[in-house]
DNA sequence: AGCACA
Protein backbone atom coordinates (compact mmCIF):
# COMPACT_ATOMS: atom_id res chain seq x y z
CA UNK A 1 0.00 0.00 0.00
CA UNK A 2 1.27 3.64 -0.41
CA UNK A 3 0.36 3.95 3.01
CA UNK A 4 3.22 2.36 3.99
CA UNK A 5 1.49 -1.15 5.71
CA UNK A 6 0.75 0.16 8.86
CA UNK A 7 -3.69 -0.42 8.91
CA UNK A 8 -6.16 2.49 9.08
CA UNK A 9 -6.50 4.45 12.22
CA UNK A 10 -8.46 7.14 13.64
CA UNK A 11 -5.01 8.83 13.81
CA UNK A 12 -2.81 10.02 11.27
CA UNK A 13 0.83 10.59 11.42
CA UNK A 14 2.54 13.39 9.48
CA UNK A 15 6.19 14.12 8.53
CA UNK A 16 8.24 16.44 6.82
CA UNK A 17 6.79 19.46 8.14
CA UNK A 18 9.02 22.76 8.30
CA UNK A 19 10.94 22.45 11.73
CA UNK A 20 11.11 26.33 11.71
CA UNK A 21 7.13 26.76 12.32
CA UNK A 22 6.52 27.38 16.00
CA UNK A 23 4.72 24.41 17.67
CA UNK A 24 1.40 26.49 18.48
CA UNK A 25 0.66 27.72 14.70
CA UNK A 26 1.76 24.45 13.45
CA UNK A 27 -0.93 23.02 15.69
CA UNK A 28 -3.55 25.86 14.51
CA UNK A 29 -2.71 25.14 11.00
CA UNK A 30 -2.61 21.63 11.12
CA UNK A 31 -6.13 21.73 12.99
CA UNK A 32 -7.53 24.46 10.29
CA UNK A 33 -6.02 22.34 7.42
CA UNK A 34 -7.50 18.95 8.62
CA UNK A 35 -10.89 20.08 9.92
CA UNK A 36 -12.33 20.03 6.44
CA UNK A 37 -12.20 15.95 6.45
CA UNK A 38 -14.18 15.56 10.03
CA UNK A 39 -14.16 16.46 13.19
CA UNK A 40 -10.91 16.52 15.13
CA UNK A 41 -9.98 15.29 18.58
CA UNK A 42 -6.86 16.03 19.39
CA UNK A 43 -3.37 17.64 17.16
CA UNK A 44 -0.31 16.56 19.19
CA UNK A 45 3.39 18.35 18.32
CA UNK A 46 6.10 17.97 19.91
CA UNK A 47 9.47 19.64 19.46
CA UNK A 48 11.47 17.46 20.86
CA UNK A 49 14.69 16.17 18.80
CA UNK A 50 13.46 13.19 18.09
CA UNK A 51 9.61 14.62 17.07
CA UNK A 52 9.97 18.12 15.72
CA UNK A 53 9.04 17.85 11.94
CA UNK A 54 6.19 15.56 13.04
CA UNK A 55 2.81 15.70 14.47
CA UNK A 56 -0.29 13.81 15.15
CA UNK A 57 -3.76 14.34 14.01
CA UNK A 58 -6.63 12.46 15.41
CA UNK A 59 -10.04 11.99 14.05
CA UNK A 60 -13.51 11.11 15.85
CA UNK A 61 -13.71 8.97 12.38
CA UNK A 62 -11.36 6.57 10.36
CA UNK A 63 -12.93 7.71 7.14
CA UNK A 64 -11.66 11.21 7.58
CA UNK A 65 -7.98 10.14 8.43
CA UNK A 66 -8.36 8.07 5.02
CA UNK A 67 -9.43 10.55 3.13
CA UNK A 68 -6.78 12.90 5.01
CA UNK A 69 -4.07 10.54 3.75
CA UNK A 70 -5.01 10.19 0.28
CA UNK A 71 -6.09 13.63 -0.25
CA UNK A 72 -3.43 15.46 1.34
CA UNK A 73 -0.25 13.37 0.73
CA UNK A 74 2.37 15.66 -0.80
CA UNK A 75 0.51 18.47 0.28
CA UNK A 76 3.02 22.24 0.51
CA UNK A 77 2.70 23.00 3.77
CA UNK A 78 5.04 26.04 5.09
CA UNK A 79 6.63 25.31 1.59
CA UNK A 80 7.61 21.71 2.51
CA UNK A 81 5.35 18.34 1.02
CA UNK A 82 3.73 16.66 3.62
CA UNK A 83 4.23 12.70 4.05
CA UNK A 84 1.27 11.51 6.01
CA UNK A 85 0.37 8.10 7.09
CA UNK A 86 -2.05 6.32 9.85
CA UNK A 87 -1.10 6.32 13.08
CA UNK A 88 1.10 3.15 14.57
CA UNK A 89 -1.03 3.22 17.42
CA UNK A 90 -4.01 4.69 19.30
CA UNK A 91 -4.09 7.99 20.52
CA UNK A 92 -4.60 8.29 24.34
CA UNK A 93 -7.60 11.13 23.41
CA UNK A 94 -9.17 8.42 21.64
CA UNK A 95 -8.67 5.41 24.24
CA UNK A 96 -9.78 7.89 26.90
CA UNK A 97 -13.09 8.22 24.81
CA UNK A 98 -13.10 4.64 24.40
CA UNK A 99 -12.69 4.84 27.97
CA UNK A 100 -9.66 2.21 27.58
CA UNK A 101 -6.68 4.73 28.45
CA UNK A 102 -3.85 2.59 29.79
CA UNK A 103 -2.36 3.26 33.09
CA UNK A 104 0.14 5.77 32.48
CA UNK A 105 3.11 3.28 33.60
CA UNK A 106 4.39 1.23 30.88
CA UNK A 107 4.70 4.46 28.77
CA UNK A 108 8.03 5.58 28.22
CA UNK A 109 10.48 3.30 25.98
CA UNK A 110 13.92 4.99 25.93
CA UNK A 111 13.14 7.06 29.13
CA UNK A 112 12.00 4.47 31.27
CA UNK A 113 15.11 2.32 30.29
CA UNK A 114 17.16 5.19 31.33
CA UNK A 115 15.70 5.35 34.49
CA UNK A 116 15.93 1.85 35.09
CA UNK A 117 19.46 2.28 34.15
CA UNK A 118 20.09 5.00 36.59
CA UNK A 119 18.73 3.52 39.63
CA UNK A 120 19.73 -0.04 39.95
CA UNK A 121 15.72 -1.23 39.41
CA UNK A 122 13.76 -2.98 41.32
CA UNK A 123 10.52 -4.80 41.04
CA UNK A 124 7.48 -3.67 39.86
CA UNK A 125 3.81 -3.35 41.49
CA UNK A 126 0.64 -2.87 39.53
CA UNK A 127 -0.37 0.55 41.08
CA UNK A 128 -3.89 0.22 41.19
CA UNK A 129 -5.12 3.26 38.76
CA UNK A 130 -7.52 5.75 39.86
CA UNK A 131 -9.99 5.62 36.26
CA UNK A 132 -12.74 8.18 37.37
CA UNK A 133 -10.91 11.20 36.84
CA UNK A 134 -12.64 12.54 33.00
CA UNK A 135 -10.27 15.71 32.63
CA UNK A 136 -10.47 17.09 28.91
CA UNK A 137 -9.47 19.92 29.80
CA UNK A 138 -6.53 21.61 27.25
CA UNK A 139 -7.64 19.96 24.44
CA UNK A 140 -7.86 21.63 21.67
CA UNK A 141 -12.29 22.38 21.17
CA UNK A 142 -13.60 20.40 18.28
CA UNK A 143 -15.25 21.92 15.54
CA UNK A 144 -18.62 23.51 15.83
CA UNK A 145 -20.32 22.47 12.96
CA UNK A 146 -19.27 18.66 12.64
CA UNK A 147 -18.08 17.59 9.50
CA UNK A 148 -18.85 14.04 8.80
CA UNK A 149 -17.75 13.57 5.74
CA UNK A 150 -17.50 10.01 5.03
CA UNK A 151 -17.14 9.89 1.27
CA UNK A 152 -15.23 11.79 -1.16
CA UNK A 153 -14.23 14.99 0.08
CA UNK A 154 -12.53 17.72 -2.70
CA UNK A 155 -8.72 18.03 -2.95
CA UNK A 156 -7.77 21.31 -1.21
CA UNK A 157 -7.78 24.38 -3.63
CA UNK A 158 -7.02 28.31 -3.74
CA UNK A 159 -10.63 28.55 -4.61
CA UNK A 160 -13.25 28.17 -2.26
CA UNK A 161 -17.18 27.34 -3.73
CA UNK A 162 -19.60 28.50 -1.42
CA UNK A 163 -23.11 27.52 -1.78
CA UNK A 164 -26.72 28.57 0.32
CA UNK A 165 -26.05 32.30 -0.04
CA UNK A 166 -29.27 34.17 -0.25
CA UNK A 167 -30.30 35.09 -3.78
CA UNK A 168 -29.75 38.26 -2.95
CA UNK A 169 -26.57 38.16 -2.09
CA UNK A 170 -23.92 41.15 -3.97
CA UNK A 171 -19.55 40.01 -4.90
CA UNK A 172 -19.25 43.53 -2.79
CA UNK A 173 -21.12 41.63 0.17
CA UNK A 174 -19.14 38.42 0.23
CA UNK A 175 -16.07 40.37 -0.18
CA UNK A 176 -16.35 42.11 3.38
CA UNK A 177 -16.47 38.74 4.52
CA UNK A 178 -13.98 36.69 3.17
CA UNK A 179 -11.05 39.68 2.76
CA UNK A 180 -10.76 39.61 6.45
CA UNK A 181 -8.87 36.17 6.26
CA UNK A 182 -5.28 36.75 4.74
CA UNK A 183 -4.49 35.46 1.03
CA UNK A 184 -7.83 37.28 -0.28
CA UNK A 185 -8.14 37.70 -4.02
CA UNK A 186 -11.01 37.85 -5.05
CA UNK A 187 -15.29 37.12 -5.17
CA UNK A 188 -17.04 35.51 -8.18
CA UNK A 189 -20.47 35.04 -8.77
CA UNK A 190 -22.38 34.30 -11.69
CA UNK A 191 -25.60 35.97 -12.75
CA UNK A 192 -27.15 32.78 -14.23
CA UNK A 193 -26.36 30.70 -10.34
CA UNK A 194 -27.55 32.64 -7.88
CA UNK A 195 -26.75 31.42 -4.25
CA UNK A 196 -23.09 30.55 -5.06
CA UNK A 197 -19.92 31.74 -5.31
CA UNK A 198 -16.27 31.33 -5.59
CA UNK A 199 -13.94 32.64 -3.41
CA UNK A 200 -10.10 32.88 -4.59
CA UNK A 201 -7.11 33.17 -2.05
CA UNK A 202 -3.31 33.47 -2.61
CA UNK A 203 -3.14 30.04 -1.97
CA UNK A 204 -4.66 26.91 -0.10
CA UNK A 205 -3.32 27.42 3.22
CA UNK A 206 -4.82 30.44 3.07
CA UNK A 207 -8.11 29.04 1.60
CA UNK A 208 -8.60 26.60 4.32
CA UNK A 209 -7.98 28.83 6.58
CA UNK A 210 -11.15 30.68 5.81
CA UNK A 211 -13.36 27.93 5.27
CA UNK A 212 -12.48 26.81 8.12
CA UNK A 213 -13.96 30.17 9.74
CA UNK A 214 -16.33 30.94 7.81
CA UNK A 215 -17.78 27.33 7.55
CA UNK A 216 -21.60 27.44 8.22
CA UNK A 217 -21.35 30.99 9.00
CA UNK A 218 -25.02 32.55 8.47
CA UNK A 219 -25.38 34.94 6.20
CA UNK A 220 -29.26 35.44 7.53
CA UNK A 221 -31.15 33.09 9.98
CA UNK A 222 -31.88 30.78 7.34
CA UNK A 223 -28.75 31.09 5.41
CA UNK A 224 -25.84 29.01 7.08
CA UNK A 225 -23.23 29.17 3.81
CA UNK A 226 -21.64 25.41 3.06
CA UNK A 227 -17.91 25.50 1.88
CA UNK A 228 -15.60 23.24 -0.02
CA UNK A 229 -12.96 23.45 -2.12
CA UNK A 230 -13.67 24.32 -5.47
CA UNK A 231 -13.04 21.32 -8.30
CA UNK A 232 -9.65 21.72 -10.21
C1' DA B 1 14.68 10.17 9.26
C1' DG B 2 12.32 10.55 13.14
C1' DC B 3 5.35 7.17 15.94
C1' DA B 4 3.38 10.72 21.09
C1' DC B 5 0.07 12.21 24.13
C1' DA B 6 4.10 16.70 30.09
Amino acid sequence: MLSGDIPPNQTIYIKNLNEKIKKEELKRSLYCLFSQYGRILDVVALKTPRLRGQAWVAFLEVASASNAVRQMQNFPFYDKPMRIQYAKTKSDCIAEAEGTLAPKEKKRKQEDKAERKRRGDEGQQPATENGAAAENGGRMAPSRHGNSNAQEAAAPNDILFIENLPHETTSDMLELLFKQFAGFREVRMIDAKPGIAFVEYEDDIQSSIAMQALQGFKVTPQNAVAITFAKK
